[in-house]
RNA sequence: GCGAAGGUGGCGGAAUCGGCAGACGCGCUAGCCUUAGGAGCUAGUGCCCUCGGGCGUGCGGGUUCGACUCCCGCCCUUCGCACCA
């Protein structure tokens, strides 16, 4: 066939030949000038690590596919590329490698420029930003500078976490499931003087405008509105024996009569004074023992509640109880007010506490829905007992040791009654669950006050039995095994057992009681944020330097806005080290007096410098500004954002913060930065991981998944490909062997962009093969072409030539769709195959029609080009042209086209498909007429001969459904 | 525990608004062509089958003429958060 005698498909050549012209053509500069169409895509910008895998090349593919399409549709588009340079990765493998941290990344940019340039992958280079160069960093410290000014840049001594290993401070974002985001170490609680962007205070509109970023993927939105972490209760005043005031936070405020006891933070302040001293000792024991533990044993929520009494008792304002307080650790000093009441009956972790250290538990909420059960010990009543329930209509069943009668809250006095009256005079029995009491055979003892409690005690050990005794009711009640899940739930219930409020309905309680506490200056309305201050000092060299002086006389003062930038002093780089390890660094003068100073010798988060970059890129060169306000509120929010869900909170949010903030400041009039955010699926590979020798190689894998090294058996599984893992593919080998164009199909015809997904080397040989068969196809077909600017004559063309012309405007209105809107990018590489697959016979005709076969070509190369370039240039020229695809409007399709000669429509037969009739278009438009067609049609009449048709269904244009007897 | 996403052939996946399940590709089978290949071409490929059909989208119900799709209840996988009062 043709593929012997065309010529092979050279990739290696073609990919060589176009590589540099779109650069050198300027196809990818853009004037920020413009006003018309202007569309901003970006992804988010690298680490520069000086490699990138294919499973980076995904992100730069999207984004370059869509950049190429949207400029063929006429679009101004700006996609820029820049470096988030500063930081730790960098410093450590300078270390590693004898050099400088500077080298390091400035080598590592230039080779991973020559990457995308491999990939074909384009940028308007002209508006690179780097931001470990001083002319970004310059106003990454005019950032700070005027976040200082507008009182959102603060210092203060605080406990912040602090990384051993990275020997920094960490952002609470940083400190993932209680260890380093980077290194995987506990970070160790220390107290530091260091600087904070009050983020805080934009909690409320963080999370408000949530609502407006409809265009972000909803997991996302829904990860910063947990970190975020609102939540509406009330501070109450509890005030000590002492006299001490002490605040704390409850969300649920409606439970205050049932606060038996309170908690506080071991490292809250009070806990000395308070502590009396039998206690001291236990506490300060406590105390150290809870400090030194790290965050991850805190965090658990699986570890059994420990904590010390400090012998102090508080008064509980609503009724006057006297309560003792204690300190544990799972009380946090961080959120709310570092106390807690502790309400027992309502709260898991407090009823958990509650018994382990014999603490009074009292219901005052009533189970949602209402269920009340008895426990009756065998021993306690007659025989006949579950007979006479049964006559009083009540649900009875023997348990192990007794009966248990179960009831609504309602029939509670009816029952209780009952159930007393059966009662022997030594005996007892118990209620739990909408309502608690102990039945005895002369009283029936609800428990509702601590009062109580002590009495049901009492009586319980009077009575003997040693199988239930305890030190509350509870705990006695805790032992019967027919009680599981009945003693404890968080319901938002009626209240009861609250003085004045028992019987308030559960969706009314909690304002109810706040709006009380207030009439009565005991508490009042407060809103909590998990949302902490973002602390942005780092006690690392290779950061922006923070732009900020002490002097003895002036105190802190901030570096003048014309002093910037701070330079980072160009010293010899000797390991993990800071700013104040550098001789004569923080010397300098004030700027204020003049007299001697020392600078701040941090330098910031590298997340500061990635918060603002997106800014930048319009006006990059710009050394009067940090960005133009004019041409900023043109182009931003940008259009189209794209990167990793590993930013979805760290990044994500601070960007939306610092927005906020310069919107605030009138230096930007839009307050988000991305209106539309799109996170793509990671590329994952077998990682195979040794024993003894850690993550190795897939050379090193012996067979049987075993290390060929020292023989152990391996853990093999598909992950997130990372140099880390040894697990990744290099795009240059794959470049190698099948080309830029293959990689870029294979890696958009893998799956959803969205989703993660493997890597397989078969998969990409697809690609190549369809790439290959494109090739032959529009090669081997040049002289078959008609002129120029042909198309078809549909009239003219017969029964193939019109389905070959339809299914091409088809394919361009399906691959316009899923590229512009849908983001799916798999499909539309299917359906350019599925062209591929119906022209590729019809042009072998002899008879082929040319003005046809211009038609489709040109398209299909055009439909092509985004994907493949390379090959898209090189067959463009071939079949005759001399722009550059780039240059050519995408193409259009005609509405007529879509529209079939004869359509099939299914016929169903009692829910199943029987027959296909083709019907004329007209007809299958028309419910009425496509009935009629059906009916009419031999093989639907032969199905149904001999039965009764009941109802008969027509769908215009989709299908007949028929239902028979 | 809370939140989110997902579960479809041997594999990756498709089915966009409730209307022909499995597009497209990989793999596999057979044949052709070559015959050193991981090259190319053609045909076939969900499962079962008595060849008429039957069964099939994690499981169990429901709504509907019709359900991968909607509703209710479960199970499993992945991710995020997690002692947040």
């Amino acid at each position: 066939m043709a593929g012997q005698r065309t010529e092979s498909y050279d990739f290696a050549s073609i990919e060589a030949r176009w590589r540099d012209s779109w650069q050198e053509r300027g196809f990818f500069r853009v004037d920020t000038a413009a006003r018309d169409q202007t569309f901003y895509y970006l992804n988010m910008f690298p680490y520069p690590s000086g490699y990138l895998h294919v499973g980076h090349g995904r992100n730069y593919i999207i984004g370059d596919v869509l950049t190429r399409m949207k400029t063929m549709r006429g679009f101004r588009v700006l996609n820029p590329m820049g470096w988030d340079a500063f930081g730790l990765p960098a410093e450590n493998a300078a270390i590693d490698n004898g050099t400088h941290p500077r080298d390091w990344t400035l080598a590592n940019i230039a080779r991973s420029r020559e990457q995308f340039r491999a990939w074909g992958v384009q940028f308007d280079w002209e508006r690179e930003v780097t931001t470990c160069l001083p002319e970004y960093y310059r106003w990454t410290q005019w950032l700070f500078l005027e976040l200082y000014r507008h009182g959102l840049a603060y210092k203060k001594k605080a406990v912040v976490n602090y990384c051993p290993n990275c020997q920094t401070v960490l952002a609470n974002e940083q400190v993932v499931g209680g260890q380093c985001d980077r290194c995987g170490t506990a970070p160790e609680p220390r107290e530091l003087a260091q600087w904070f962007f009050r983020i805080t205070a934009y909690a409320e509109r963080l999370l408000a405008d949530l609502d407006r970023l409809s265009n972000w993927p909803e997991n996302v939105v829904k990860m910063q509105e947990n970190w975020i972490g609102k939540s509406v209760g009330a501070e109450v005043t509890f005030r000590t024996e002492r006299g001490d005031d002490l605040v704390v936070y409850t969300t649920r405020p409606d439970t205050l009569w049932g606060a038996t006891f309170m908690v506080l933070a071991p490292e809250h302040p009070l806990v000395d004074e308070l502590t009396t001293p039998e206690h001291h000792a236990e506490v300060a024991a406590y105390r150290d023992q809870a400090l030194r533990a790290s965050n991850i044993d805190r965090l658990s929520t699986e570890r059994e509640k420990t904590g010390a009494f400090t012998g102090a008792y508080a008064v509980n304002p609503v009724n006057g109880a006297r309560i003792p307080i204690w300190i544990a650790d799972y009380v946090l000093m961080t959120y709310g007010t570092g106390a807690i009441m502790a309400v027992p009956a309502h709260d898991e972790r407090d009823f958990a506490f509650a018994l382990k250290y014999g603490l009074p538990i009292l219901p005052v909420i009533q189970r949602s829905d209402g269920r009340v059960r008895a426990f009756v010990p065998t021993r306690a009543i007659e025989r006949a007992f579950a007979e006479q329930m049964t006559a009083a209509g009540l649900a009875v069943a023997e348990v192990d040791g007794g009966f248990v009668v179960d009831f609504d809250a309602a029939d509670m006095d009816r029952a209780v009654r009952l159930i007393q009256s059966d009662l022997q005079s030594r005996a007892w029995a118990s209620v739990a669950g909408a309502r608690c009491a102990f039945i005895f055979h002369d009283a029936v003892v609800p428990l509702d006050s601590a009062a109580a409690d002590h009495e049901i005690v009492a009586r319980c050990a009077l009575l003997g039995g040693k199988s239930f005794r305890g030190r509350t009711a509870m705990e006695i009640l805790h032992q019967i095994p027919a009680y599981g899940g009945l003693l404890f739930h968080a319901d938002l219930g009626t209240m009861q057992n609250s003085g004045p409020f028992s019987g308030t309905p559960g969706e009314k309680a909690k304002d109810a009681v706040t709006a009380w506490l207030e009439a009565e200056g005991k508490g009042k309305k407060a809103v909590n944020f998990r949302l902490h201050d973002w602390l942005i000092s780092r006690q690392r060299y290779w950061g922006a330097p923070i732009p900020m002086v002490y002097c003895d006389a002036c105190g802190e003062v901030p570096v003048p806005y014309d002093q910037l930038p701070v330079l980072l002093p160009d010293v010899e780089f000797i390991g993990k080290m800071g700013l104040a390890d550098i001789p004569g660094y923080a010397e300098t003068t004030c700027p204020k007096c003049g007299g001697k100073a020392r600078r701040d010798t941090d330098t910031m988060d590298t997340f500061v410098d990635s918060s603002w970059y997106y800014l930048r890129f319009i006006n990059p060169h710009d050394d009067e500004r940090a960005f133009v306000r004019d041409d900023v509120d043109r182009w931003l929010p940008v259009n189209q954002y794209v990167g990793g869900v590993e930013h979805a909170i760290l990044h994500l949010l601070y960007s939306r913060f610092i927005t906020k903030a310069l919107y605030d400041m009138g230096h930007a009039g839009f307050e988000e930065p991305f209106a539309r955010l799109f996170t793509q699926g990671m590329i994952c590979h077998p990682a195979y991981r040794c024993p003894k020798h850690g993550w190795i190689h897939p050379s090193e894998v012996a067979a049987g998944d075993t290390c060929a090294k020292c023989g152990s058996p391996l853990a093999v599984g598909s992950m997130k490909m990372s140099k880390s893992k040894r697990n990744t593919v290099d795009p240059a080998e794959i470049i190698a062997r099948y080309g830029a164009d293959a990689e870029r199909v294979y890696t958009l015809f893998m799956g959803p962009p969205d989703r993660d997904i493997d890597w397989a080397e078969e998969g990409i040989r697809g690609a190549f093969r369809f790439l290959q068969r494109v090739w032959t196809l529009v090669v081997g077909h040049v002289e078959s072409l008609a002129p120029l600017g042909k198309t078809a004559d549909v009239g003219s063309l017969d029964d193939e030539g019109r389905a070959l012309w339809r299914r091409y405007h088809q394919t361009v209105r399906k691959v316009t769709e899923d590229l512009e809107t849908r983001f799916s990018f798999n499909t539309a590489v299917a359906s350019i195959m599925e062209l591929v697959n119906e022209l590729a016979p019809y042009a072998d005709r002899p008879d082929a029609d040319p003005a046809l076969l211009r038609e489709t070509v040109d398209g299909l190369i055009l439909l092509l080009s985004p994907l493949a370039p390379f090959l898209g240039e090189e067959l463009w020229r071939r079949v005759g042209h001399s722009e550059s695809t780039l240059e050519v409007a995408w193409p259009g399709y005609t509405e007529a086209a879509l529209v079939e000669d004869a359509v099939e429509i299914p016929v169903q037969v009692n829910g199943k498909l029987r027959v296909r009739i083709a019907v004329p278009p007209s007809v299958a438009a028309d419910a009425e007429a496509l009935r009629a067609a059906a009916l009419d049609h031999p093989d639907v009449k032969a199905r149904l001969a001999g039965v009764k048709l009941l109802k008969a269904i027509a769908v215009p244009n989709k299908m007949v459904s028929l239902v028979v007897q």
